[in-house]
DNA sequence: AAAGAAACCAACCGCGAGGGT
DNA sequence: TACCCTCGCGGTTGGTTTCTT
């Protein structure tokens, strides 16, 4: 049960018989009173024995984070920043760790800095990232999509040769292929219109007179050699800066 | 001057580690 | 070994203050 009430230590909140809430002058006080006659620690008894309706855990940390004597209070200074930065590239989200590299800071309190000062660049790298992640699988997909039409155009393909649907000459139905999927690079190009009997600028002129009909085997071995440049494009893919216009102004 | 947005910070919550029984 | 209790930590929330339009 929880009830808001106003009472000698002022508003607060009232739940299972402890207050939660704003801390008031005369708990500080007592809390003070408390930790100079019987030190840190054995938080739970403080209710008992300073009359204060707190439990331990809201006990320590007002005493951690703002009744120490040892606190620094006042803005972090460069220094300080420039050690938490680091200490946070080393350690991450340790705050307490971090804290006892600077003295008189409290963990909740460079948590609280960090989150300020630091988290909205965090989330726009992060945005970034997701960017560069869909960005990626768009792509990947694109090709996924481009391979497995290929292949099925081929398969097509070779399934009307295999009947004698498609009596093309070989040179021909390549500068076919040529047109509907035309390779990346030179070495692609070359592994297309390459024969045994013929430059490739003969296939390109002679427009079929040479080479015969097709050959299956070297269609099986053109499909081979495209699905091995594809792959190795698709490992080549890199993310860059003209992929997010809005990210990198 | 007022309203809304952003920044700041105290405090709470849930969870896990460690020690005692 | 299992359970309980206490403590500490990191994440989150919500109220207040400051800034911007």
């Amino acid at each position: 049960m929880m009830m808001m009430m106003a009472g000698p230590f002022g508003w607060g909140t009232v739940d299972e018989g402890w207050r939660k809430g704003p801390w008031t002058p005369e708990e500080d006080k007592l809390l003070i009173e408390y930790v100079r006659v019987h030190g840190e620690g054995r938080w739970n008894s403080v209710a008992s024995l300073a009359g204060l309706k707190r439990n331990g855990k809201s006990c320590r940390l007002r005493w951690v984070n703002y009744l120490r004597p040892d606190l620094k209070r006042g803005h972090i200074t460069p220094q300080e920043e420039k050690i938490i930065i680091e200490l946070h590239a080393r350690w991450g989200n340790r705050w307490s760790t971090i804290a006892r590299s600077l003295p008189g800071r409290t963990d909740n309190e460079i948590k609280n800095y960090w989150r300020t000062h630091f988290k909205k660049s965090e989330k726009s790298t992060q945005k970034i990232d997701k960017a560069k992640t869909r960005a990626l699988k768009r792509q990947e997909q694109k090709k996924q999509q481009q391979q497995q039409q290929q292949q099925l155009d081929m398969k097509t393909c070779i399934s009307q040769l295999e009947e004698g649907e498609y009596k093309v000459s070989l040179p021909q139905a390549r500068l076919e292929m040529f047109s509907m999927y035309p390779p990346a690079d030179d070495q692609c190009m070359s592994t297309m219109f390459h024969t045994d009997t013929s430059p490739p600028d003969a296939a390109l002129s002679d427009g079929g007179l040479w080479g015969g009909l097709w050959n299956l085997d070297d269609l099986r071995a053109d499909i081979d050699n495209m699905c091995a440049t594809s792959k190795a494009m698709e490992e080549e893919i890199q993310v860059t800066p003209s992929f997010y216009p809005g990210f990198f102004n």
